[in-house]
DNA sequence: CTTGAAACTTATACTAGGTCAAAAATTGTC
DNA sequence: GACAATTTTTGACCTAGTATAAGTTTCAAG
């Protein structure tokens, strides 16, 4: 059944995005090329571009998390809980968790600074935004979505957004996780409040 | 000083960007290169990026335009008044001033059709989205940005996107400029509420 | 009207992301 | 071990965007 196969494409995936990461910490998401990348793991160009559909990708690969993350906390929800509520306990499930997507600290801020210094990873994160906005509105309203959906579902995700930025900010100015913290979970509250007055 | 320098620069613009944009109605956004806008502008490419920083920009060039709808419509509010009324006002102005910012018909759903079948023209617009949320946070806030003004700012822009959107899918649905109007105006309505519950 | 400086445009060449087709290598199955 | 399927590679190609240096046009001053 193709073992050996398998786990060689798992090792070569893998080696790509380790060796590309290591280098945009290293360098700069911009001052690696893909053929740096492709060199130092030693495939060719087009294998690089096999796995991973853009040079974005090398660094940003958790996308799928997000669909996963909104239909799990949503689809678990007790019924008659409110979409808003469900999605608060998500946010307070990652941040307990630690998870990097709701807490912000030294290594968070790390791979924040790759980012911040690279226009098209931001345009990347724009996008997932997105397509995070499409997701969570199909979820909030089932197979028609219209637009009351969508700017409920653009509401969690500008909240999160923002709140995240935020809290690298306050970070990055006070050395504290835990000032991060508060400031990241207080504009949660702040936008959740604002979008449960949507309806 | 200078005049005639002047205005032949204003005309090669000019021309460059008409024939760009008939270009891209005629044959989508991706399907032509510079090269074509270059050849059929009959200048060099250097010189079409010399007016024009990015390809993206050859199609979208009313940002600047943003910033100096927001800033006059909140330099110019009644003391006292709130910021979002003042920009409710805006809406309504540039609604029946039928502003394509604000106004969806015919022309405008054109406009979009070769905006929705590019990536890159949708990318540059999340961009331009993004500033203008910075932008607006500075006037909502003055000189000290702070995460709640960008939250507020976020759901303004977001609120517009949004609506215009609807707006849009309203009109290829149903072809009546005016049921696109009252789903535009509706929206924005519902955003600018929920923007009134933040504070 | 000439001349020299400044601004604009050009040709040219280059970098880098991304794609494509076909050859070559590797693995799975008979 | 031979044949089929899949992965990887090679190498060529396209396009956006930039740098450089040379050519052209406009301007202002003599």
């Amino acid at each position: 059944m193709g073992e050996l196969r398998e786990s060689k494409k798992r090792e070569t995936r893998q080696r790509i995005s380790d060796v590309a990461t290591a280098l945009f910490f290293e360098r700069g998401f911009d001052a690696v090329t893909i053929d740096d990348v492709a060199a130092a793991a030693k495939v060719s160009k087009p294998t690089v571009f096999n796995y991973f559909a853009r040079k974005e990708d090398l660094f940003l690969d958790r996308q799928d998390d997000v669909r996963v993350l909104l239909r799990e906390a949503l689809g678990g929800k007790a019924k008659g809980e409110a979409p808003v509520d469900a999605l608060r306990r998500l946010v307070d499930r990652l941040h307990h968790e630690k998870h990097p997507f709701a807490r912000i600290d030294g290594e968070t801020v790390g791979w924040w600074r790759v980012v911040a210094a690279s226009p098209s990873l931001q345009a990347r994160l724009r996008e997932i935004g997105d397509e995070a906005v499409e997701a969570l509105a199909g979820e909030l309203a089932g197979p028609k979505v219209d637009g009351a959906a969508r700017l409920a579902a653009g509401m969690f995700v500008l909240t999160w957004r923002t709140a995240y930025g935020e809290a690298i900010r306050v970070f990055e100015r006070t050395a504290s996780a835990k000032k991060a913290s508060t400031a990241f979970l207080a504009l949660i509250d702040r936008g959740f409040a604002a979008a449960r007055a949507l309806d």
